[in-house]
DNA sequence: TACTTTCCTAGTGGTTTTATATGATTATAT
DNA sequence: ATATAATCATATAAAACCACTAGGAAAGTA
């Protein structure tokens, strides 16, 4: 019941983008600096991201990445599902493909149903403006 | 995100045991026939349910095994545990040994904390007599 | 004793995870 | 044009985890 650290990464990347959303683009090299993960490792967990459209690239010198929406736009579920498909607890939820043949018989299966649904009902009730907003919350109080 | 076989097997026995709750014991054979698993995956399964005192066992001919507490007693929660540990999604949650460095300033740690807390919740809910309850409910649909 | 059932330990093939490494391609700045 | 700086694509590999399989010891019953 772990979520992976792409799935992790991946939400520290694109906090660290909205952290810095201010329309220039950011380069990986200074996520990476910042998050303490190698360039190498970022690119593969960014590029689904970019392949999703949930970021806008652009190559060459002073390229860079940076969000194609509002932050508020973006709900933690959202981007986990990116990297790490469906957060179903079972298998037998994902899809119909992986449908168990005693489905219907199941005494269990409307137990799982109901964990699926606070799972996906929660990562999916906080956005990244949340975290952006508890981030500068964090670092006001490191002021003071 | 997903739980392993053993944590839904284990809720299968438990729940097996359940609805076989005479005060008789119930052999591992009768149990692995029903469900459809091998009888020495399942003794590795049990075998953690048994140290955890969630069922007690006899050897021996007409030996087995039966329910140590009411179902009303067991919540999902706790069975799903003894198998799969800690239902925390990340590892910085479990123990204070694998707390993150940056726990303080980590602007993701509250929602994962949210995260653990709504599954957590979730599965403590649900109690073996209601899993109970929904088969009898699902037989009983069946002979209409 | 013969039989049944739990209990204990070890092994195994496969998949997934978590990266690291190398290089190719593309775009920008000068 | 050239150098620079970034994305993009593959390949490789150690380690961990998963889902079993198997053999036999111990303990209880008839």
């Amino acid at each position: 019941m772990k979520v992976s650290t792409k799935g992790r990464y991946a939400l520290r990347i694109m906090l660290d983008l909205a952290m810095h959303n201010s329309g220039e683009l950011v380069p990986l090299k200074d996520i990476a600096r910042r998050q303490g993960i190698t360039l190498k490792y970022m690119e593969q967990i960014i590029s689904p991201l970019s392949k999703a459209g949930f970021v806008q690239s652009l190559r060459g010198s002073s390229g860079g990445y940076r969000l194609a929406r509002n932050p508020s736009d973006y709900t933690v579920g959202s981007i986990l599902r990116v990297l790490e498909g469906p957060l179903a607890p079972t298998a037998c939820l994902e899809t119909e493909i992986n449908e168990c043949p005693r489905a219907e018989s199941c005494p269990t299966i409307s137990f799982w149903n109901g964990l699926n649904k606070v799972i996906n009902d929660y990562v999916d009730s906080v956005t990244l403006e949340d975290l952006v907003n508890e981030e500068t919350a964090l670092q006001s109080d490191y002021v003071i």
